[in-house]
DNA sequence: TATTATTTTTAGACTTGTCTAAAAATTTAT
DNA sequence: ATAAATTTTTAGACAAGTCTAAAAATAATA
């Protein structure tokens, strides 16, 4: 059994496995924490003893299978969360992470199971992030940036890449929802913003807001 | 804020007092929390300073209107996730004890107030026992002990005494389910056990049995 | 009421997870 | 390849919550 904490750096070397290659260095995992790198280097050392983790003094972490298990467990459990508090108790999609910080350390397998099965065993998060599935294993899919796309090009949107409150609170303002479909009408070389056509609206968006949003392309009309 | 710890003494408090008159003692604190009479007067000393409970060296402790407020929260969340792992989830109501004393410390206050209209507002959870409102405050129910009633009288399955997992899969067992009519046909004299007749069915129950089942008074058919 | 038994508190220690400051290793740059 | 910068680890300390053992206070009993 694992404690809070020890879920919590599992949960960090995990996603930060994802975008990096080879292991995943202290400094890094002390900065996703929000904790000093010392505490880290203590915590890597538990972790490898309780054989979670890979460790070489200096070198980074790596998760044994074992631990891949159960942080893509922790994971499952935030995701799952999420799609309750949001379809279930009406959650705003930016309010949901907070919460499932704290839901994902209950420890019930029945609880889990039953919980996938009330919410129809959903595949994605409300920020269209994949569920991990009761073994860990993850659904993957071909997805691209919005900055991406060229002009004429559409695509339904999938996800977020930075799920911050703020940018969530920006795009429900702006009417851009997960599922509905955009096309480039133009892009603005001078500062790549775009010219977008979301449902039957025109809306311009700036670089930034284009390479956090994900698509999944949409061939023909 | 309170930690989880304090919240757990906070709500032994709060349970102990009820059946107590006057401060609750440390050993019974100890003993509700399967910890040592030493632990509880460092952690008592930490809830005097934070207002929570008053308390005099030796003479036990009592909590205060504060201390009582947050209390009755931690009870209601408890009594809430208790209703929704029986009702959207199918747990057996001997399954959610466990599983409630971990979802009663998650904080979020849009969680519980959503989670309780979800519900439907319910009063009662599934061991038949009041559920706090937003205030802290109990709807008192008038309720007699089986064990009490008469031969003849009659009345409706409203609580259990006892909550063990075990009585309450023994009751499972013998069909016996909240709501339910009991009606005492006969009383023994020589070892005070019981025969009833349940929905259509006749039973033979012990005294413990029936010294842990509450009953409304049911009055005419 | 004096003595014994019980309860409660104190004192000191231990664990978990964290921190700061300094030392050691690695990486980068000249 | 050596020096400088950065990263990582070690050493020692601290807070929360717990424990054991001993002391102090209260309660029970003869």
């Amino acid at each position: 059994m694992f404690t809070l904490s020890e879920e919590n750096y599992l949960k960090a070397i995990y996603h930060l496995e994802l975008d990096t290659d080879g292991g995943v260095s202290t400094n890094a995992i002390a900065e996703k924490l929000a904790t000093k790198a010392s505490s880290v280097t203590d915590m890597v050392k538990k972790l490898s003893e309780k054989e979670v983790v890979l460790y070489k003094k200096y070198k980074g972490v790596t998760l044994t299978i074992l631990g891949k298990t159960v942080a893509a467990n922790v994971v499952r459990k935030h995701r799952l969360w999420e799609v309750f508090l949001v379809e279930k108790l009406n959650f705003f999609w930016h309010e949901v992470h907070e919460v499932a910080e704290q839901l994902e350390h209950i420890k019930s397998a029945k609880l889990i199971n039953q919980l996938d099965r009330f919410l129809g065993f959903p595949t994605d998060d409300p920020h269209g992030d994949p569920i991990p599935d009761k073994d860990g294993n993850l659904k993957i899919v071909e997805k691209s940036l919005l900055s991406t796309l060229s002009k004429n090009e559409s695509g339904i949107c999938i996800g977020v890449d930075d799920s911050s409150s703020e940018f969530l609170q920006f795009l429900d303002k702006k009417g851009i929802t997960l599922g509905k479909k955009i096309t480039i009408l133009d892009k603005e070389d001078f500062d790549d913003s775009l010219s977008i056509l979301i449902g039957n609206k025109k809306l311009s968006i700036s670089n930034k807001i284009a390479s956090n949003l994900y698509i999944r392309a949409h061939t023909g009309q």
